[in-house]
DNA sequence: GTCTATATCGGGATAGAC
DNA sequence: GTCTATCCCGATATAGAC
């Protein structure tokens, strides 16, 4: 490891990722780029050959600032009261998700290569959905006859839909409804006889 | 109304929207409509001045094309058929959603008048879904105790965000799963004491 | 590593004839 | 209404000096 110093390249990585969360990939110009860091164009294709290995560095990093967030489901705790915690977590719903945009980026969508770093966030997450349910179910705070693996898909897709729809709304609302939608539905799916001992074996 | 004629103007305008739920609206260039419809240079300009009024123009296009689905859930019918008839409908997971893909599109995101039709295209299938929830609530196939209203974003979100999860994976299975699990967990939000004599008032 | 200059191409039109 | 010609600009680099 080279160390520290916020260089040139560090600030073009975090510029660009910047700006792919706000404008995507392809309505992304170096210029932008450049003009926001302020870092020179010599020095900027010194570092990046292209646009794309630009992005594609951006996107690892928008990736790894967001998978600390995702862990907090994996424990440790009480499962309902984590996935709550998760699902609660204050998001700017009209800002969208720094990941799940880059699917509807075109350029992004037609590359493999900048698709897979997106591909590997979301199986992680899913991982971890995955694995807190299954505890849920444990618990019996969930019916056990609910799928781990499907539920952990519908739980990401509502929070990567409910983006879209406040994003279409304008308004943080219809995201806030979704989760807390969710969560109800969750809530309602307890076990019919739940163990009322308590005695968290977890 | 000027009758039928596959026109230039309508040939522009279906091309448009093609193009639009591929590729979206800023990366989308009125070259490609020209070559993908045929259609001439001068003749697309005398029908639509800029892109975006032809963007404007294939967007109602498209959530026209969409809207007659939504109202599947209008019914008639048993409620909780409909919805689950209206949630496993086929769909090509992959190439996404006509209207809600226009959400991340930065250039329609920013343009207020892009966006209408796609909030109005929004509130209404929430309009259908809150309907159907409320009988499917009155017909003691959910709980009394769930809001028709969020879970109506709810299910949407779940929709929507399935296509995010098929797009990142570049497979069907996670929108499956997610519209599935939704399922699952309706069906598990049934009334404890369900009416088990089925005497549909409605 | 960074700078400035230069190059090519497509996007998004406008002009004016037919 | 449709055609061809033309225009300007920004996107995305490449070249080569410092």
């Amino acid at each position: 490891m080279y160390t520290r110093v916020m260089d040139s390249r560090q600030l073009l990585v975090e510029t660009m990722g910047e700006l792919m969360w706000e404008r995507g990939y392809a309505d992304t110009s170096p210029r932008e780029v450049r003009q926001r860091s302020g870092v020179g164009q010599g020095s900027m294709y010194h570092h990046f050959p292209t646009k794309r290995d630009l992005a594609l560095a951006a996107l690892e990093r928008n990736v790894a600032d967001l998978l600390p967030g995702a862990s907090e489901l994996d424990g440790p705790g009480d499962p309902m009261a984590r996935i709550e915690a998760y699902l609660m977590r204050p998001r700017d719903a009209l800002k969208g998700c720094k990941v799940g945009r880059m699917t509807q980026d075109p350029q992004v969508r037609e590359d493999p290569v900048l698709l897979a770093p997106v591909a590997r966030a979301f199986a992680q997450v899913h991982l971890s959905w995955v694995n807190v349910l299954r505890e849920a179910i444990a618990a019996r705070e969930l019916r056990d006859d609910l799928d781990p693996e499907r539920l952990a898909h519908t739980l990401m897709a509502v929070l990567q839909g409910g983006y879209v729809l406040a994003i279409a709304q304008q308004d943080q609302g219809p995201f806030d409804d979704a989760l807390a939608g969710a969560l109800d539905l969750l809530r309602a799916a307890k076990p019919s006889v739940p163990n009322h001992k308590t005695n968290r074996s977890n």
